[in-house]
DNA sequence: TTTTTATTTGTACGTATGTATAAAAAATGT
DNA sequence: ACATTTTTTATACATACGTACAAATAAAAA
């Protein structure tokens, strides 16, 4: 366990340090060191979200798990819907880079021909999954408020904000890999692949429960069967 | 738009009367009238469960959406938690029943050997699907509710409770369907097609906003896509 | 008719909520 | 050295929350 301690802020935690734990003195801190206290608020929000919704989590709940005071939220985020869509602003452009790329890197690598159907559905899915499941527990937060959002509508309006515009461009590609598939048919397996890929980082427990198994899954084997079973599903939307 | 008028108690809707608009006058109703009292509390909550979700929902907006009294709602079902249990019991039963009688007879249709693996899909969700989308609200608003509800603690709680049993007999099925298959890459499947069903149901308009159209697809259209699709990624799970 | 049961009403409690205000304190800029 | 900016603390407000209690009322049971 590695024990940061800077100034009167000290930080606590394994490989990711993230909780305030000492109160801060009030003042202007050195140089940015706002910054620090910002991601440590979006941290706490993000468990909390993630925990228990957008509705079960109160501001007050944010501050005493950042180690702050109620209305330091407010001062660095504004209201509540604010913080919430900073929290999931936050990971979405890391995200979204990351599936940008791979689709970057895949239609390179096929030169000028359609991107295999396979390769556009592990493009997608991979970051999300494997950023969800390697050890850093914001990650797999945030991988769970996603799926906790996914259908309700706040979540729409923010995922819609943060996501459709990298959706669009993966629907497009899966259009020229799929020509005979109507473009419905393309998006609706979207979705379905969106909606697995959630349930899968969301950690119900349900998979477990329904194959008597102790232990979840390792996420590569997930993925992988992720992959195999949704690049079927779009291949068969091209007999029609 | 019909208007019933029975005693004190005014139920007005189009088609589903649920909303008690005129006040009842304390005091004990004649014969088993506190069982539609019953019924009216669960179509509002049922509605504002899914609107807002559970946390966002409170006591006081049921009691309002119902016509009646806060005290009431607790009077007939306890604290909230169990209101909510209630909510999703009520349909769950139907639908369970529903999915158990199209499993019994796709098995007693194809005679001792396994059921196909499409003929399971269609089985479990069309019900599912085709409840949600026929006209009614309160079924509407009961699939919108689940699919808030997946990833969600609670919701999982309560899922199990009510649906884990009949997920298992389907499961167990497509593992007939499907002998060359890994167990758990099965349940994997099942856990695509229930996120995909519960998708589609909950209305987000996001596959309207991706695709360009203007209204959603029939569900008719919505439901053949998903079997096509689903069935197919199951059978590619046999391929190791 | 009297008693019992079922249901609704009205009110209340203690707590939690999101947000706002004012003041204090420390670093920075001049 | 002084004024300014940034961030914290402390307190407060109005409202909303889940739950509870006692009283009132009307049907049913005796």
């Amino acid at each position: 366990m590695t024990r940061l301690s800077h100034e009167n802020l000290t930080l606590t935690s394994d490989a990711h340090p993230r909780v305030i734990e000492g109160r801060r003195k009030p003042g202007r801190p050195k140089g940015g060191q706002s910054s620090r206290t910002r991601e440590c608020i979006l941290d706490a929000a993000e468990q909390l979200f993630a925990d228990r919704g957008y509705d079960g989590a109160s501001i007050r709940d944010v501050a005493a798990q950042a180690g702050l005071q109620i209305h330091s939220i407010g001062y660095h985020y504004g209201p509540k819907e604010q913080l919430f869509d900073a929290v999931v602003g936050r990971r979405a452009e890391i995200m979204t880079q990351l599936r940008r790329d791979a689709l970057a890197a895949a239609q390179s690598l096929s030169g000028g021909k359609p991107v295999s159907v396979k390769d556009l559905v592990r493009a997608y899915v991979s970051p999300f999954i494997m950023s969800a499941s390697h050890g850093d527990p914001g990650w797999r937060n945030y991988a769970a408020l996603m799926g906790r959002l996914a259908n309700s509508p706040l979540g729409t309006e923010i995922i819609a904000k943060h996501y459709d515009a990298t959706a669009r461009d993966y629907i497009a590609a899966l259009q020229q890999a799929l020509p005979r598939a109507k473009a419905a048919d393309v998006v609706e397996g979207f979705s379905a692949m969106v909606a697995a890929m959630l349930g899968i980082c969301a950690a119900t427990g349900r998979p477990e429960r329904l194959s008597g198994r102790a232990s979840p899954r390792p996420p590569e084997d997930s993925l992988e069967t992720l992959v195999r079973f949704h690049t079927a599903g779009f291949q068969a939307l091209q007999d029609n």
